[in-house]
DNA sequence: TCACTGAGTCAACACTTGTTCACTAATTTT
DNA sequence: AAAATTAGTGAACAAGTGTTGACTCAGTGA
């Protein structure tokens, strides 16, 4: 790659990471501005142009790399699962899976966020992108001993369904944590969280374990 | 009340309607403008501030408003489902559910959008709101035959957590149904759907029916 | 009846926004 | 070495924003 498109590729990760920032500091990304994008990376309004058709389209890339990270990030954690023969205990998996969340908090919290958020272009983006994760994850249970005696392939998606749906509530629920909480006591309510999140997964594993398959 | 009086809680009242109508028509709340807000309405930009001092004061009068509806829309959705012994079908209960979303979707839809939305001030309402309604529904789930066994008031709090939870994802997805599929394809979906619920709530109570009090 | 309160108006302010156009100057291509 | 390409610049635009202060005049209370 040339030396021009190299500085290029750089401008323009610069502008989407300064995007995922701003929109991760306590607003959304529907009111942030294009000039401020430009401005938090040092640049001129119009030199934005260069890059991206408008903030709606640097907003769609923005999901494709988001998620792409996640989704290694999800499959890395089903990988770690598996390697423990699914023998790991409740609550470590919930440990790990807070551990990754504060690996790249900002991501999590754009693709939750913004789910539901102001831009349609972002939602239907996003939208897309879940229903890969779903997929995907559906696959991953497959292969767990847990699930075998589930022949529907229906219900494994219900349950992936399910898993996806309240790990983003988790994610988010963890992440506001300090926001709500003073120092001295965080400690405190994040194990707290934790008890909790896992009592979840328990209740939803014990309904797994005592499944027929087929309802009229 | 004064005549007087009367047309200034009119007013009022107009403005958060506003405010909750263009707040859920593909925009989110931290997007929209106080000057727009008093445009809706019919009113010049600073009659806004005879009602509220800024947007952020609005919002948290529009989070409490909300909530009271939801609170007593959820309550009710227990009351029926009590009503009938507890006999009920689980389809007919998600059923009665987004019917119960139906009736109000733009309540819905603020609550849940807004809950990881760009206003710190709506946000930090809403956190508190959720906690209320987590609370009631252990509340009433105490009540039915199904829940009798639990003894730890920990573990029915979880459970409430996780229902609430679940059906704000219902909710969301319900509401973006019809946006999502065309008039042909969409109560084939919406069928879809409920069936997808369902079969995720019966996970869940297989789950309870099968639970052992305290874990390590 | 009459002074007074206060919801709503109007004009103006300083500021931010998205987008345009012509430009510079460094890199590529010929 | 000359010509062409193209990130990034700078000035200017029309439009929208929150907030101010002084105003009107219908409804209130004495």
């Amino acid at each position: 790659m040339s030396i021009r498109d190299e500085r290029k590729q750089q401008s323009r990760q610069d502008l989407l990471d300064a995007a995922l920032h701003l929109s991760t500091s306590g607003r959304s990304f529907s009111s942030i501005s294009l000039r401020e994008v430009a401005r938090e990376v040092g640049l001129v309004p119009t030199a934005f142009y260069r890059h991206f058709q408008d903030m709606d389209t640097l907003g769609k890339e923005l999901v494709d790399q988001v998620s792409l990270h996640l989704k290694s990030l999800i499959h890395q954690l089903g990988q770690s699962y598996l390697q423990h023969g699914g023998s790991t205990k409740t609550r470590t998996s919930i440990e790990l899976f807070v551990q990754a969340v504060n690996h790249s908090p900002q991501q999590w919290q754009f693709m939750i966020a913004e789910r539901w958020g102001g831009s349609e272009t972002v939602r239907i983006a996003i939208a897309r992108e879940i229903e890969f994760l779903i997929e995907d994850l559906a696959i991953d249970l497959c292969k767990l001993e847990t699930f075998k005696h589930i022949k529907e392939a229906k219900d494994l998606q219900v349950l992936s369904t399910i898993l996806i749906n309240m790990s983003f509530t988790w994610a988010m629920t963890w992440i506001n944590l300090p926001k709500q909480f003073p120092i001295d006591r965080l400690l405190e309510q994040q194990n707290l969280f934790i008890d909790n999140a896992a009592t979840q997964v328990r209740l939803l594993f014990r309904g797994i374990s005592n499944w027929e398959p087929q309802n009229a």
